[in-house]
Parts: C-alpha cells; sequence; structure tokens
DNA sequence: ATGGTGGCCCGGCCA
C-alpha cells in the first residue's frame, strides 16, 4: 500500500492558528489532515490558501465554537462527504468524513463534557453512542478507515500527568467516558499510538494555564485510530510537540500516524 | 486546583 501519513490538529481557531498550520503543512507534509476547532464560517475558510501549499480541503464550521475540516494532497471523493452524525440532530459542527482513495477518513471533534454529572456531559455521552452506531454502519462499507480527532478522552492512565487528579470520576478520563471509548475500540478500531508505543507520559494536549506545557502537565486525548483492515499497515505513530513550542500555539499539538 | 490562560465577540461563554 502506498505510504501515506495523516494527523490531526486541534488549532483552537484557524483563524489564529493559520500562519502555524502553513508551516507545519510545509514541515511535515502529511497527506491528510484533520483539523478541529477551526472556529470559522464556511464562507471565511482559507481553503485557497491551503490549496497553494498543494491541499485541497472539504469543511463544516461555525461562528466561534467547533468546526472541523479534513486536508489532502490527494482528491477527495466530495460525494462522499458527510458533514455531523446522520440522523443525530445537532447544531455542533463536530463530524467531518471523506473519502481519500481507498481510505475513509472521518474526524471528530469530540464533545468535552464540562464536568461529570452536568448537561453537557450527558451531551458527550449521547453523541459518542451516536457515533457508535454511525461508525458500525460505516465500517461495514469502509473497512479501510482512520477514526481521527481530538478525542477529549484520556484512554488510560499513561495518558495522563497525574492519575490521582484525572480519575474515575474527573472529566475526560471518567468511567463512562473510558467505557464510550473503549465500546468505539470494539467496533474494531485500534489507538495507532499504542501499536508502537507503550510508554506513558507522551501527552498532545496541555492546559494554558498553571505552564501546563512547560512542566508537561498534559493528557494525550488526540487520537487516530485505524480498523482492522488498517492495522497490519500502521507503521508508525507519534506526536509532533514542535508546533506547541512555537509562539502563540495551539494548546494541542498534532497526532500522526503513517500507513504503508 | 473554588485557581490559572486563551479565543471568541464584547462580559461571559467555552475550553
Amino acid at each position: 500500500m502506498e505510504t501515506t501519513t495523516l494527523a490531526s490538529w486541534n488549532v483552537n481557531s484557524l483563524n489564529v492558528r493559520l500562519p502555524h498550520l502553513e508551516e507545519w503543512l510545509k514541515l511535515r507534509q502529511p497527506d491528510i489532515v484533520g483539523l478541529q476547532e477551526t472556529k470559522l464560517e464556511d464562507p471565511r475558510f482559507p481553503d485557497s490558501v491551503l490549496a497553494g501549499l498543494g491541499y485541497r480541503s472539504v469543511f463544516c464550521g461555525q461562528k466561534t465554537y467547533n468546526g472541523v475540516a479534513i486536508l489532502s494532497r490527494r482528491p477527495i471523493d466530495e460525494i462522499s462527504c458527510v458533514m455531523g452524525i446522520p440522523g443525530f440532530e445537532d447544531e455542533q459542527k463536530r463530524v467531518i468524513a471523506a473519502t481519500v482513495g481507498d481510505l475513509r477518513i472521518v474526524n471528530l471533534y469530540v464533545v468535552n463534557g464540562q464536568d461529570v454529572g452536568t448537561e453537557k456531559y450527558d451531551y458527550k455521552l449521547r453523541w459518542l453512542d451516536a457515533v457508535h452506531d454511525w461508525l458500525a454502519e460505516e465500517l461495514k462499507s469502509h473497512p479501510k478507515m482512520v477514526v481521527m480527532g481530538d478525542f477529549n478522552i484520556a484512554p488510560d492512565d499513561r495518558d495522563v500527568h497525574d492519575p490521582a487528579v484525572w480519575n474515575e470520576n474527573h472529566i475526560l478520563t471518567s468511567t463512562a467516558e473510558r467505557a464510550a471509548l473503549r465500546r468505539l475500540m470494539d467496533l474494531g478500531l485500534h489507538d495507532s499510538f499504542r501499536l508502537h508505543n507503550e510508554e506513558g507520559g507522551v501527552f498532545s494536549w496541555w492546559d494554558y494555564r498553571a505552564a501546563g506545557f512547560r512542566r508537561n502537565l498534559g493528557l494525550r486525548i488526540d487520537l487516530c485510530l485505524v480498523s482492522d483492515a488498517l492495522r497490519e499497515h500502521c507503521t508508525a505513530a507519534e506526536i509532533d510537540r514542535e508546533p506547541r513550542t512555537w509562539e502563540r500555539p495551539s494548546d494541542h499539538t498534532p497526532a500522526m500516524v503513517t500507513l504503508g
């Protein structure tokens, strides 16, 4: 199979982070990129700028909050694009899917959930249920699938800086959230990072507050899941910390996977 | 971490 590099990056406003994205695309030259938290309405999406760097774009955004996009150096089958979870009424722009060659790319900005027990937490769990049922269907017609995104769930204790704080009752690590992620993965979706790395303390997000990055007080919540059919083709996975070191960074850094 | 910073549109929401 042709070598393909994919990345997921929550840019926390593409308006602010476009220079970072341009710089990083030139540096790493990924084939396919999923962006989250673009925070841009569609008419303002910088597709011509990205085209200048060789990337086609499909996007689904809104003002102020949320917003997702897929960029690709190869043709995107626009007919096959899906915006939102089919059958799940949702004002929030958190889901986009597209086909590139024989790869199905699903890009998710999973609900944060605020705090365990809140209305937003319930919405997160309902939303993840709907994603589960949709992906179960989607996998039947698209076995070669990459499900990437900001999952807003740290898979296990290796993925948090302090498991005493980030425990079974805490948002992003609670029992129900981890069970929902497990249920998604039980569809035959594998955390590419864990196919190649066993160590803890490798993070993709650090809070802007309390100098989180400098002290490496982070979480690994940005994931690239590969389907059963791609598992043996997954040759590498890493988190690229570099853009987090740049001036005025996103609080997230890209999670990458290589298929070959 | 009842705190802290950052992005949005304009003091409060969301992360």
